[in-house]
DNA sequence: TCCGAATAGTATCCTTGTAAACAATTATTC
DNA sequence: GAATAATTGTTTACAAGGATACTATTCGGA
């Protein structure tokens, strides 16, 4: 069937313009396709990304404050509270409120948590290998590096 | 005030580990980091990244259908709706159900849709130049190519 | 032509994340 | 040393986005 004049543009034309060039917009549309990937790794897991760095973090740092590391993940309070909770749920974290500052909270794994963190560990640092996600080694590594320069510059003295 | 021992990890010190090798951390790290400015430029106008871009591809794609458009920009159909619903109602965006298919929607900028576009169109462009973000030029040139070979690789044949 | 299958978009419900007000505790100031 | 301010985490109300089921229309085959 050919439409005598195709009244609209379809799927693989559509011109996005400058918009490729916009960082903030490709990083978004990369974050999707990379996150995509993860979800069909972790299917059958009830694995989330970023339940899955908090966990990672109060296993490199233990008894880190709760606060700390929400800013550190970049997530907010309100938001960490509920992870923690859920994270308490399920008896892979517990909360520890020091007698020094009895408004904090500072949280470690148990074993379940450190044996759910080793399960997964592996799976979890591969699933964005370089070659899952069509680069090479060396663009990957250059990626990352400037990823990092973004994600870690000083947020404070931006005008 | 020098605690004998300082119980826990604070801000500066937490150690995130191989997670900053992590190409799907690090992308929402950078993305916060990235949006936080965009929210920073536009701070007191309703101007959103999301309905910026939909109008944007609009603009480029006259007559583009709903549903090509959401594929085009990872958005799904039912967010789409809504999307386009709110700038239906704002009076930026018409929709057309064009007779030779009657399920169908196509969208196109209102008048007031362009002078919008327009108003905002430079500042958009630039939020994310190099040198707000803290990158060089060549930098930004690279990691753009990067995030394109990740968002633009077919999906549909990663194992 | 008529009935089942496919397609486009929408309504409903649910999850994820945020903002703003709040309670509890600790630090400061007079 | 009490009154006030600042800090820490939580609660509540809401916005963004997704999954699923549904409606309307079009396509395709008997």
């Amino acid at each position: 069937m050919n439409a005598p004049f195709p009244t609209g543009v379809e799927d693989d034309s559509v011109d996005l313009g400058a918009l490729t060039g916009s960082v903030g917009f490709m990083l978004r549309m990369a974050q999707v396709a990379v996150y995509d990937q993860f979800f069909r790794e972790f299917a059958n897991t009830d694995v989330r990304p970023g339940e899955f760095s908090v966990l990672w973090v109060i296993a490199m740092n233990p008894d880190l404050r709760q606060g700390t590391l929400a800013r550190t993940l970049n997530i907010k309070p309100a938001h960490m509270t509920k992870l923690v909770q859920r994270l308490v749920r399920e008896g892979l974290v517990k909360r520890i409120v020091p007698p020094e500052d009895r408004r904090s909270v500072r949280l470690a794994l148990t074993d379940k948590g450190r044996i759910h963190l080793n399960r997964h560990r592996s799976t979890f640092l591969h699933v964005h290998d370089a070659e899952r996600i069509g680069l090479t080694d060396a663009e990957t590594t250059q990626l990352l590096g400037l990823l990092q320069k973004l994600a870690f510059k000083d947020t404070s003295s931006c005008r």
